[in-house]
DNA sequence: GACTAATTGACAGCATACTGACATAATAGT
DNA sequence: ACTATTATGTCAGTATGCTGTCAATTAGTC
């Protein structure tokens, strides 16, 4: 294949090398939540859950899910199983019938220390020599890489509608 | 929570992104294979069955999930479909009375060549002013960090065993 | 106040990837 | 040559995400 454009080899290679890291990453918090009674996803979405509300009163799942970028459904899920377990609480919302507000246990609490303990020293043993501005000039790269990919993509969707 | 480590937020972000990034790149293989019979895992394991053989001889199932990192029977379900589908073909191994060897047919091919096409067209638009060294530079940094952390992953199933 | 949007939760179904367990075939070690 | 280990395919089950649909609530508009 010719190679009119040199960016292309390397970009390619970084989309596949990000489908590689998203796959150990995944990995890492599956091993990392070993042992708790958290799965790597339900960790992110207990950590949503908390650090959600600036404001004192507890969101919601749509309001999390929002946040997180995912499919309401999906945090939903996750959401019962968390509350199955006592991690989580569902409480009335008095400001709406519908969605119940969701509000993190003492022991959900527990957990997450005691997780943000482990994911501490796990970074601390990864970061290796890699300076603070190196990773930073990475992550630019690839927020707009991102960025781009969801401005064509919201842009596709648009071409849909007025076609 | 506070940061003695400033690159631990960094790395932190970095992260984040790469997930978000990923789902971004599983969106975008999913809209270039719009119109197409394949979906972009099917996409992503017919090219790896495709590039397999530098030698004459296609290959097995078990050899392209090795050369894609993925479990062998994840790769085993989605090439039942492509072989369904006509996109590729089983043919009796004489070397290995197990193992059916893997070949793409024509049809397959010609939908390959087709997305390499649509693939070629949505980088050239996506690249936008990075130049191939600002890539590179990103791209070494997401591949140690990823070599680093499947060395760590590989030190743990070490200690795992010898515990 | 009544009608229409948009939001929300609930349920069902699909795609992708994983692990575990099993039988069979191939390979190594003795 | 026999046995033990490894490799492979197959079947079953799980986790995580998605979409689509429906009824109920909320918010917005006239």
């Amino acid at each position: 294949m010719q190679d009119d454009l040199p960016q292309r080899s390397a970009l390619n290679d970084l989309m596949r090398e990000c489908f590689r890291l998203n796959r150990s990453l995944l990995d890492v918090s599956q091993r990392l939540t070993e042992g708790t009674p958290l799965t790597g996803a339900q960790w992110g979405v207990l950590t949503a859950i908390a650090s959600g509300h600036g404001d004192e009163e507890p969101g919601t799942v749509a309001e999390t899910a929002r946040r997180m970028g995912l499919a309401r459904q999906s945090v939903q899920r996750v959401t019962d199983v968390l509350a199955a377990n006592g991690l989580v609480e569902y409480l009335p919302n008095p400001g709406d019938k519908r969605a119940k507000s969701v509000a993190v246990t003492p022991a959900g609490r527990a957990w997450l220390t005691e997780l943000e303990q482990r994911q501490l020293a796990w970074v601390s043993d990864l970061v290796g020599q890699h300076s603070g501005a190196e990773i930073d000039t990475a992550l630019q790269l690839i927020k707009e890489v991102r960025a781009r990919i969801s401005r064509q993509i919201a842009e596709d969707r648009l071409d849909e509608l007025s076609a």
